[in-house]
Parts: C-alpha cells; structure tokens; sequence
DNA sequence: CCCCAGGCCGCGC
DNA sequence: GCGCGGCATGGG
C-alpha cells in the first residue's frame, strides 16, 4: 500500500483532525506553537502544557518577553518540560531569531535551512515551526510517523528523515501534510502504540505487524 | 519499581 | 555519515 492510503483510511475513520490549537494568550499567536515545538522535543506533550501555562501565568507571551527574561528564570519555568536547561537555551535562540528578522511577521518567511542552522532546532522542530507556526506545508516526520510506517512495511526503519519526508510529501498534497501528520498521531496515541493495541486498528488488515485473520 | 514521551547535540568512528 | 550517551520531568 502507498502512504496516500493511509491518509485515506485514517481520514475516514477518525474525521477532521484539530490539531495544535494556540489557546493562551500569546502575542501573536503562533508564537505559542514555537514555544511548543521546542518544548516538546522528546516529552509528553502534557508536560508542555503546564510549562506553557506557566509562561502565560507569568507573562511571558511574546519573543521580547522571553529574551528579556531572566535565563534562569525562564529555566524554572520551563521545568515540567524536561531538559529545561538545554531548552531554555533554545527559547532564547529561537527569540533571538525572530528579533533578528524584525519580529514574528516577518520571520515566517524564514528558510528551513536557516531554522537548521539555529542550536536547537532539528528537522523535525523546523518542519513543525515551518508548517504549523508560518503557514507554510512541510511534512513533519515524528516517531509516531516511523513507527507506523515501519509496522506497514512501508520503512525498514534505517531512512533518513529527508527521504521519509520527501515520501510522505510526494502522495498528498501540501495542504494536507498538516491534516495528515495530525491522523498519524491520534492513530498512533490510540492503537499503533510502543506496545501496539491492534483490536479495532483500521489498518489492521494492511499492516504487516497486526493480526489480520478477520 | 520500571518504561515511556510529537529530539537534538556532541562525540567517536 | 551514522550510532550512541546525555539531557529531566511527569504519567502510566
């Protein structure tokens, strides 16, 4: 089967995905899915919620407001988060970004390769940055994305990330990278877990790794 | 108690 | 260019 499939199955069985919401007050808004795209590097994205809620707590909603604050502050924060040292590093460098391109308007317009060539921000923050905070589709390849494709025998597991990428990008259309990539997620938190829950999984009878004698 | 979660960096090879 | 250890918290 080819990736389009999925979308097609996942899309039929779960609906319309609503995905990354920007709900606190942060100025604009987007800047919010930033902040979480850095926070939820390797971690629940739980724990981002409360690091995040901290943030409007205290005010801090804004790029200005981030690099005016104190570092070890920002650090105590962010602690729900996980690795708030390195990650309270990367805010700042991702702040100093956009002040460099003269605010959050203009810095959607940034290059992926200048987003790689912050600290911080790999393929995966970049494209999450990219398409869900500028408006601009770039296919984001999570671990949710290898382990399903890799369970459908689609991957063997030792792509890179730019050949996924460019794979899964090849059968849908850029508009629905976003939607596409949402799916992926809410099939994996629902069935195509660490430990797999099969019974009811809609691709089970196109998966390799399910039992399919249904 | 254990394992896991929407990565990335710096290092050795 | 690829594999590995380190980074840290909260939930199951």
């Amino acid at each position: 089967m080819q990736p389009g499939e999925i979308y097609d199955v996942l899309s039929e069985a779960y609906g319309p995905q609503e995905w990354w919401p920007a709900k606190r007050n942060f100025r604009p808004k987007d800047w919010e899915v930033v902040v979480g795209a850095v926070l939820t590097q390797n971690v629940n994205w739980n724990n981002v919620e409360k690091a995040l809620d901290n943030m409007a707590m205290k005010r801090i909603t804004d790029h200005r407001s981030m690099l005016k604050m104190n570092i070890a502050a920002l650090k105590k924060l962010i602690r729900p988060a996980g690795f708030y040292n390195q990650k309270a590093e990367r805010l700042k460098a991702v702040a100093e970004l956009v002040e460099a391109h003269g605010g959050f308007r203009n810095f959607t317009g940034i290059t992926r390769k200048e987003l790689l060539a912050t600290k911080g921000i790999g393929p995966e923050t970049a494209d999450a940055i990219l398409s869900y905070a500028c408006g601009r589709p770039s296919f984001v390849v999570d671990l949710y994305t290898r382990r399903l494709l890799s369970r459908l025998g689609l991957v063997q597991g030792n792509e890179s990330y730019e050949t996924i990428k460019s794979s899964m990008e090849s059968c849908v259309n850029p508009g629905l990278y976003n939607e596409f990539h949402a799916l992926i997620v809410e099939h994996s938190k629902r069935f195509c877990r660490k430990l797999p829950r099969c019974a009811g999984c809609p691709l089970q009878k196109r998966c390799l790794s399910g039992d399919a004698s249904d």
